[in-house]
DNA sequence: GTAACCCATGTAACCGGTTTCAATAAACAT
DNA sequence: ATGTTTATTGAAACCGGTTACATGGGTTAC
């Protein structure tokens, strides 16, 4: 009824387990009779030998642990397909993890990922971590790991910790000066928490082409969500309602671009007629229904893919230097 | 440098591990004393035991695998979804495997698993097995797990597993006879491989509400695909080319709707102006831009959360009878 | 013929936990 | 005071692999 083990299939063939281990990991020569006898056992019982001891046994693992806010969002299911794709190809094995961007959540599941012992992390943070004293803790967590980091998309300055980000300066620089150039000067901003690098980011890029356009930022259009579409939802409303509103809006993820349209739709409104909206990340089911949404355009499987590549780089030279990689953005516009 | 350990615990409170492993799992009696002793320095030293000595220790795991053809399918996305909140709730751990929907695929990941000694399986099967002897090979594979085993979505008869599906059969046929009954009698359906059960459900329900209004089927409208976007986009361009053409089409789920509206738009043609339509899943994107598609409603994280607690279920009593479930569906109909 | 070497394999310790069983001391009963 | 029970803890085996080191037979060199 139990597995079977490498003692079972050593007894079988007459050997010691160690002859059959070294047969397993081809690490050393066997004599190639011997070797034959044992892998036909080794068929014939279909024997898969334990990872958990050959981990203990080595103090190591070929597990990486994956963490993100939101799994159900397509744009992480396409860096979670990237990130897979590349796991397959050099057998290794995904824990996934979802935090609901509740930063106690994130922990827990650190936690979780530190006991299984894996060999290296991917990792979303949640955006509701605010004081210091958190992210003090949310480092030393990680620090405690001994295992390399790579955080994907959103930035979190610590040391020693590589990761892909998107270039959303520019994203949102060249989104909002494509506005500009279109005439618009009332231009909004549905941003994440600008207690994150990633949300200052964009604002960043957002008011640098306001400012080289020579246009007053106004600071009622400069709003704070948090990536879901019930907040953007809301947060539109307010806006559209507004007497003095923008005539263009930039969003900051997917939730938050059909969070806009649902506010829109509501009003009867929509775009390009009534208001122009750029949005963060392609929305592929509207793009195949034709429906014609501008966007800013961030490959989320590359970035999953580069991740893990960046990470199995971290596993074998683990005192390299870390340097974040950088993915473009480019900006896609049917009508404004 | 390297990961501190129970005995690295017990040196420094002077006692045996055997003690610490007690206050680890609060299993015996320990001294109050020496039990805050101990708890003191665990925290002070942050220590985590290692699950991998755990698990190789009590012969068993708290991970789970989760094996499914597409990650990146919001439908499986939703599964997923489903599932990750019991098993956090229930402290358990995920492994994630894709499949493309390849048999070779699945039984690299199946293996996997095996290597990794998963407590249980969630598995939806690649379509793409078609042998009598693939078929034996995975049942054959999926005994030699010696683990629960619960089937997600996609059915085959294999004794001893359970699973968790939606009623495609009334699906079907309530969606054919809403069509029907709007007048329409050239329904076609674009379905899966008729090799699998789940598509031959899904077409008895079909053919046994046309036989009920009396409509003599139509082999040509009756398409067999693959679940993905571009074959159904190609049928659906035949489909649409036939000069005696359908009036209504149902599809097999949301890929399979968003490749007929891609043939459809190329054609300068739409729901529900020039033929009808009803999908299998509510696409999220296209409600929430008030894109009135006609749809099927099954509730994919419905769907994950059920399976995984059968399969936590079936862990706790590994004799039971393994019964299956089956979830309702619900046509929702804008406008035929 | 003997020393030196190589090849194939076995022995045993180890990884970091859990668990059975035994030991000791304290508490209790008589 | 002595025997019995109970509470707390330790010793040691075990889980299923890996690996450093030892062993022994067969070659080769001289």
């Amino acid at each position: 009824m139990t597995n079977i083990t490498i003692q079972d299939i050593a007894n079988e063939a007459g050997v010691s387990k160690a002859t059959v281990s070294r047969v397993l990991n081809n690490s050393q020569a066997v004599d190639p009779i011997t070797r034959n006898r044992i892998q036909t056992i080794i068929e014939k019982r279909h024997f898969v030998p334990s990872a958990t001891a050959r981990n203990l046994s080595k103090r190591t693992s070929d597990t990486i642990g994956f963490v993100v806010p939101e799994i159900d969002n397509p744009f992480f299911g396409d860096i979670l397909r990237g990130v897979i794709e590349i796991i397959d190809a050099n057998n290794l094995t995904l824990i996934c993890c979802n935090t609901d961007d509740n930063m106690d959540k994130d922990l827990k599941a650190l936690e979780m990922l530190k006991e299984q012992r894996v060999r290296g992390l991917l990792y979303t943070p949640a955006i509701d971590y605010s004081t210091e004293e958190e992210k003090k803790r949310l480092g030393k967590i990680l620090k405690e790991m001994q295992t390399p980091v790579v955080l994907m998309d959103r930035r979190i300055s610590l040391a020693d910790v590589g990761g892909v980000y998107f270039d959303d300066y520019h994203g949102m620089y060249n989104a909002t000066k494509a506005l500009i150039e279109h005439g618009h000067t009332k231009i909004a901003i549905i941003n994440a928490s600008l207690d994150r690098v990633l949300a200052r980011d964009r604002r960043d890029g957002y008011m640098a082409a306001l400012k080289d356009a020579g246009i007053e930022p106004d600071p009622r259009y400069n709003l704070e969500g948090n990536y879901r579409m019930t907040q953007a939802y809301e947060l539109s409303k307010k806006l559209l309602a507004m007497e003095d509103r923008p005539t263009a809006v930039i969003t900051c993820n997917n939730r938050t671009s059909l969070g806009f349209y649902k506010a829109l739709r509501e009003r009867g409104e929509k775009t390009p007629r009534d208001i122009a909206l750029i949005g963060l990340d392609r929305i592929e089911e509207l793009d195949v229904m034709g429906y014609e949404m501008n966007y800013i355009e961030r490959d989320a499987k590359e970035l999953g893919k580069r991740a893990i590549e960046m990470l199995i780089n971290r596993m074998a030279f683990p005192g390299k230097a870390v340097r974040d990689v950088i993915l473009d953005t480019h900006v896609k516009i049917y009508k404004i």
